[in-house]
RNA sequence: GCCCGGAUGGUGAAAUCGGCAGACACAGCGGACUUAAAAUCCGCAGGCCCUAACCGGCCGUGGGGGUUCAAGUCCCCCUCCGGGCACCA
């Protein structure tokens, strides 16, 4: 404990006659305990209230037990803007949740030896507490929802039945990246740097696995598409998820290997994918990916190739591993194979290369020395030829290889002197035409992976029928019906850190009967990576009581789009491109008319501590209750506000916070101070004396300003500026004030006002000064005020005056002056003057704009 | 390599449409109150120069150029920092 609160609660004890000390230890968990009694109390009103809707959401946490600055600062963004707007009139709709699923649940049971939903279930409870301790205005009774309960994931269960349904969801085998540590499978957005995403050293390996996949890539185009009509979100996430998606638009062309000895002419083609078709002619040879069919079947005659291809692929791996497979050495071999070129009829060499992909595009390329720098320094290193067939104008001659587009064709047969544009084109369609190549787009993005062989998530509700009927194989694969619903998850199963999925160990989860023939079956093992919970948890607030559907699509449509949601960047892609192939999904089953989640995205900048991330591991982490404790909820959540805009990171400094609460104690020791007078005061406030217009005036100038920044600019800390500002202005005042220069109306009105202006950003004070003040109803009920720009306006102003754009002096003039009044008058300022001396004017400029006005004498 | 941000006093920042750079705070310094300290209140505060002090002058928003009566803000070039994508054919 800090001197400073040891001597304050000493103090306040002595000297419980004065009622205007600021003690939020007090006043906060008062109005905590009444808020708790009334979990309805932020509730959203019904569809039919008349007020404009506005959803405003907040990523939800994963209950980890504590609140980090992180969250503290996302969710007093959330709150001032969702208590902002119920002041200005509109139904809000401000949920919470509880993302409640992940491996952290399975680590604590390992280590404590406490169940996972235990674990769980006490840390939400926790974190609930540490929410309702900072005052966040969440509609708790209306829309709490935890992912790990029945109630939430039997509709991901549901979701899931209906895209196996639509053809969504399908499993395969395929290369998977594996996490040794989370010892499950990663989704592709969940590698970062080759590494695991939650185990920063740890590489993440590639094994070949049956997974189930979400067929996000019939959302590609859309999902990409879509980005150019989202105004509302940030140009950084778009780009992101741009480069996410990454589609690249060429062609296909079927190389048709020369047959060897014995073989059959014709019969075996190499599919190359190529955005620059128009370069055909200049192909020098084929090159393949070390794991190309081909390849493979080569090797199995050919001991050298298999040696040099082997390596090529334990390379590739390593390379991928460690996040380097951008810098390895280009090396290849020969399969002394060749193919030929369709549009020329010319052999080409077949190489086995290793810097091609097995997994972009085909796995194989078509390789053209002169236009394409990778394929130069590969081919002069080999010495395989380079033959210019693009050329731009007065470049004939210019350095290979040559990269640009804008230019037209050479030697190229009948296409030579066309553009490459036109010929990217017209070559593409004559290929398919002739029945060897078509146009097409390869996209960077992946199916989701939804498979994990964890114990904590939501079963995959599929079955493996073991002796198989009409049309199902033994062992085949067979959707559980809806009435199967939900498929719980098993308690008391013992988790290990081993391979596989903890429920294969589970015989009574494990064995079950077909849901067709009524055979015996197996459960799929596998549970569903958590990002499917964040996916559409956002909708399931809308309607989060629900027991017949994940939502009522009517109520859906009131609320959707979300108005706004608010989150770190971290999320730009996983989660947020998940979301939206979610809600596009659902648009096409007819359950949302909307195509987008949100209409407008905000991501905050991070919480820093001595220019850092805050982490266990620097030892720099900041905790709120902590804060809370020695400064109060609202100091600690309106320095989150205050220190600096919210898309900027954030450095927490302590010194900061008691800033802040230096403030509200000043505020608070000014309310107390009158609030009496303010619960007597009759009649209409009036500017009588030249102390209460000048106060009114500053009132509804920072009416205006806070408005305009919250609305508008979302700066909240010029926001929480002009607040002080104001108040320093009525603390100014106080002798004015204490003399009876102003009416009590007046001083009503101005103490009112403020504590209303000041409601959304330290809600506990706020509600204690309004009751304190004789307010009817609660705070945040009230209407925000509104600026009477008549009573805003300044009679007098100051003209800055510039001599060759250097300030010179500010005159004062009457607002109404006009512009020969304000020349006349700035030829008159003795500063000016003596600028002037000696000098002819060349140019009398006076400025006005709304800002302000401003002269400039230009002289010589 | 490509793409997206950012750089302003000792610190966090402000300047909304091209118009007084540094609002509002933090830290600091000086003063009042106090036996003392804390708290509180009042005041000073970008840098340099001149001055005993005033008065005053010059410079200043990462660097260089440009447009303009006027540039932190617009244009061109560059540096550094953060983030995303990357042998993606």
């Amino acid at each position: 404990m800090d001197q400073a609160r040891t001597w304050d609660a000493a103090k306040s004890g002595a000297e419980r006659n004065e009622p205007q000390r600021y003690n939020p230890d007090e006043i906060e968990p008062r109005w905590q305990a009444r808020w708790d009694a009334q979990p309805d109390l932020y509730a959203a009103e019904p569809a039919t209230c008349g007020k404009p809707k506005f959803y405003c959401l907040e990523m939800l946490p994963y209950p980890s037990g504590q609140l980090h600055m992180g969250h503290v600062r996302n969710y007093a963004i959330g709150d001032a803007l969702a208590r902002f707007m119920r002041m200005r009139g509109y139904n809000v709709l401000h949920p919470m949740g509880w993302d409640a699923f992940g491996l952290p649940a399975e680590n604590a049971a390992l280590k404590n030896n406490t169940p996972p939903r235990e674990w769980t279930l006490k840390n939400i409870a926790q974190m609930k507490a540490q929410m309702s301790r900072i005052g966040y205005s969440y509609d708790w009774a209306g829309t709490e929802t935890t992912t790990c309960l029945p109630e939430y994931y039997r509709w991901n269960q549901w979701f899931f039945l209906k895209m196996v349904e639509r053809g969504l969801a399908y499993r395969k085998s395929s290369k998977v990246n594996w996490c040794p540590q989370c010892a499950t499978v990663l989704a592709n957005e969940q590698v970062v740097a080759g590494c695991c995403w939650r185990h920063e050293e740890q590489i993440v390996e590639q094994r070949e696995l049956e997974q189930w996949f979400l067929r996000i890539t019939r959302y590609a185009d859309e999902l990409l598409d879509g980005l150019n009509e989202m105004p509302g979100w940030p140009e950084k996430v778009r780009t992101m998820q741009r480069n996410w998606i990454g589609r690249s638009e060429g062609a296909e062309v079927d190389f048709v290997v020369a047959p060897a000895l014995g073989e059959q002419a014709g019969k075996v083609a190499i599919k190359v994918f190529t955005t620059r078709i128009d370069t055909i002619f200049g192909a020098t040879s084929i090159q393949l990916a070390p794991e190309h069919v081909l390849v493979k079947e080569w090797a199995k005659i050919d001991p050298a190739l298999s040696r040099a291809v082997a390596s090529m692929i334990a390379e590739q791996k390593a390379a991928r591993e460690t996040g380097d497979i951008g810098n390895i050495e280009k090396h290849g071999v020969a399969t002394g194979r060749m193919a030929i070129n369709p549009f020329t009829g010319e052999r080409l060499p077949i190489w086995v290369a290793n810097y091609i992909l097995a997994d972009y595009g085909t796995g194989a390329i078509m390789s053209v020395p002169a236009h394409d720098e990778r394929d130069f320094d590969f081919a002069s290193k080999y010495g395989l030829p380079e033959k210019r067939v693009v050329a731009g104008a007065g470049e004939e001659d210019a350095p290979l290889p040559y990269i640009g587009e804008d230019a037209v064709l050479v030697d190229s047969g009948e296409w030579t002197g066309q553009s490459c544009a036109a010929a990217q084109e017209k070559m593409a369609l004559f290929a398919q035409q002739r029945g060897f190549g078509k146009k097409t787009t390869t996209y960077r993005l992946k199916d989701w992976g939804v498979s994990r062989q964890r114990y904590w998530g939501t079963p995959i509700p599929m079955v493996y029928c073991e002796r198989g009927h009409e049309g199902v194989e033994p062992g085949g694969v067979v959707p559980l019906p809806e009435s199967a619903l939900p498929v719980l998850l098993p308690e008391q199963v013992e988790i290990t850190q081993a391979g596989g999925s903890p429920l294969a160990w589970v015989p009574e989860f494990l064995h079950t009967t077909c849901p067709v023939c009524g055979g015996p079956a197996r459960r799929e093992t596998d549970t569903m990576d958590t990002f499917v919970d964040s996916s559409w948890y956002f909708y399931r607030y809308a309607d989060a009581k629900n027991p017949f559907q994940p939502f009522d699509p009517q109520t859906a449509n009131y609320w959707f789009p979300i108005d706004q949601y608010i989150g770190g960047v971290e999320h730009a892609i996983l989660h947020l491109i998940y979301s939206r192939f979610w809600t596009k999904v659902m648009r096409d089953m007819g359950m949302i008319r909307n195509s987008e989640p949100a209409e407008r995205l905000f991501t905050q900048g991070m919480v820093i501590k001595d220019g850092a991330k805050m982490s266990k591991s620097k030892g720099n982490v900041v905790s709120p209750d902590d804060m809370i404790a020695r400064y109060g909820a609202d100091a600690t959540r309106m320095y989150a506000l205050f220190a600096a805009p919210p898309d900027r990171d954030l450095e927490w400094q302590e010194e900061g916070v008691a800033g802040i609460s230096r403030f509200l104690a000043r505020v608070y020791r000014l309310g107390t101070k009158y609030a009496e007078t303010v619960r007597k005061a009759t009649g209409r406030p009036e500017a009588g004396s030249e102390t209460a217009q000048r106060l009114l005036r500053s009132l509804h100038q920072t009416i205006a300003k806070i408005t305009e920044d919250f609305q508008a600019r979302w700066h909240f800390n010029t926001c929480i500026a002009a607040i002080m500002i104001l108040v320093n202005e009525i603390t100014a005042a106080e002798p004015s004030l204490d003399r009876g220069e102003v009416s009590s109306a007046t001083l009503a009105e101005m103490l009112r006002t403020l504590t209303l202006l000041l409601a959304p950003f330290a809600p506990f004070l706020a509600a204690e000064l309004w009751q304190q003040m004789g307010g009817s109803r609660q705070v945040f009920a009230q209407a925000w005020p509104t600026a009477d720009a008549e009573l805003a306006k300044e009679h007098e102003i100051e003209i800055p005056v510039q001599v060759n754009g250097k300030l010179v002096n500010v005159i004062k003039l009457p607002a109404q002056a006009d512009e020969a009044a304000i020349k006349a008058a700035s030829l008159a300022d003795e500063r000016v003057k003596a600028r002037l001396a000696d000098k002819t004017i060349v140019k009398h400029l006076v400025i006005d704009k709304t800002s302000g006005k401003l002269v400039n004498l230009v002289v010589k």
